[in-house]
DNA sequence: CTCGTCACGGTTGAG
DNA sequence: GGCTCAACCGTGACG
């Protein structure tokens, strides 16, 4: 995008939709899509009515026949080569027992303990990466020892998620990985490799530090990270619908199509109990994506039973028919170590 | 006209 | 702390 003046507020599409070249669409609008297509509109109807082009709509469509996700995948970040999971909490233990350890030292042990061997283990100035950015402060995080792998988004943290292109996003996307066929699943990792996508989601520590003050307009979504987290976390389902965050969806609502008349959109919009865009709406490009939308889309999709759950106050008609394919399942891809 | 695909310019984040 | 690079993104165009 072109900036003159403005930061980042997307760009406009030839269909006038809004987009931010580079970023995901927001959950919000993914989520629409794929209720639209099950209520049997065409992807081209989709397309116009949401202005988003059409090769988009096919994407995130296929995907989600392939996946049973409508999260995009995970964006950015690499694959760890040397600081897995077990390494990562090999070094956590080190550092925990002897809290003056020397990363060479670390590295010595990894070697002696045979946690690595001498092409897989980490450098020094990985360790001490990880020492610094992921075992910083011990002292206060032992206790995540007992129940790290339960570290989920709470309340707290999740408004720490609550950004105008947000999305919260518990389970993943995973457009790689394989998912078996016949079993469609809502949770797929979004990544092949091992585990977490950040060591930190590893070692349970996260999110609200990078999250924080976060005033941009147009800030990054970090879905990739909430992915990783829900894979450790999104057990805790009663913030979630359908794989997404209650907070990060209304959120969404904020993400806008510049709302002004869409051509058909009434009709259509009114078949899955949306509002059209209020065009009174506060003027961000992102704001205003048709209020009534998200909470109600989402609510109480397949995998939380349909019927009316305490997140779906706005239940809506829609529910059924949204029914995502067989939810639980996709954990048994989940690689442990 | 519809839709699958892909080059492109972009962002992200672990290493 | 900045760079690299491979992952992902949606658009737009082509067939």
């Amino acid at each position: 995008m072109h900036l003159s003046t403005e930061p980042a507020f997307g760009e406009v599409n030839q269909l006038g939709g809004v987009f931010v070249n580079g970023r995901p669409l927001p959950n919000a609008i993914r989520l629409r899509i794929v209720e639209l297509a099950q209520l049997g509109i065409r992807p081209c109807d989709i397309s116009r009515q949401l202005r988003v082009s059409h090769g988009c709509v096919s994407k995130i469509l296929a995907r989600y026949n392939e996946t049973g996700s409508i999260l995009p995948g995970a964006i950015g970040g690499s694959k760890p080569r040397v600081t897995t999971p077990t390494v990562v909490k090999h070094i956590r233990t080190y550092k925990q027992r002897d809290p003056g350890i020397f990363a060479w030292e670390i590295r010595d042990r990894l070697l002696a303990d045979g946690v690595c061997d001498k092409y897989n283990v980490p450098s020094v100035s990985s360790i001490s990466r990880i020492l610094r950015n992921k075992i910083g402060n011990l002292s206060q995080q032992s206790h995540y020892d007992s129940h790290k792998q339960h570290h989920h988004p709470t309340a707290a943290s999740a408004l720490q998620y609550n950004h105008i292109y947000s999305y919260t996003n518990p389970m993943a996307a995973g457009a790689k990985v394989p998912t078996p066929p016949g079993m469609p699943c809502t949770m797929a990792m979004p990544r092949t490799w091992p585990s977490s996508h950040s060591v930190t989601d590893i070692l349970g520590i996260r999110s609200i530090t990078d999250q924080v003050s976060d005033t941009s307009p147009y800030h990054s979504p970090k879905v990739e990270e909430w992915s990783s987290l829900g894979r450790n976390g999104f057990q805790s389902t009663q913030h979630m619908i359908n794989g997404l965050e209650k907070g990060s969806l209304d959120q969404e609502v904020k993400y806008s199509q510049t709302a002004s008349g869409l051509p058909t959109v009434g009709s259509f919009v009114a078949a899955s109990g949306m509002t059209p865009y209020p065009t009174s709406a506060p003027v961000s490009p992102y704001m205003a994506y048709g209020t009534a939308a998200p909470t109600g889309y989402v609510t109480g999709h397949g995998w939380q039973h349909t019927g009316g759950t305490p997140l779906s106050p706005h239940n809506c008609d829609i529910t059924a028919s949204l029914a995502f394919k067989s939810m639980h399942t996709a954990r048994e891809g989940e690689n442990h170590f």
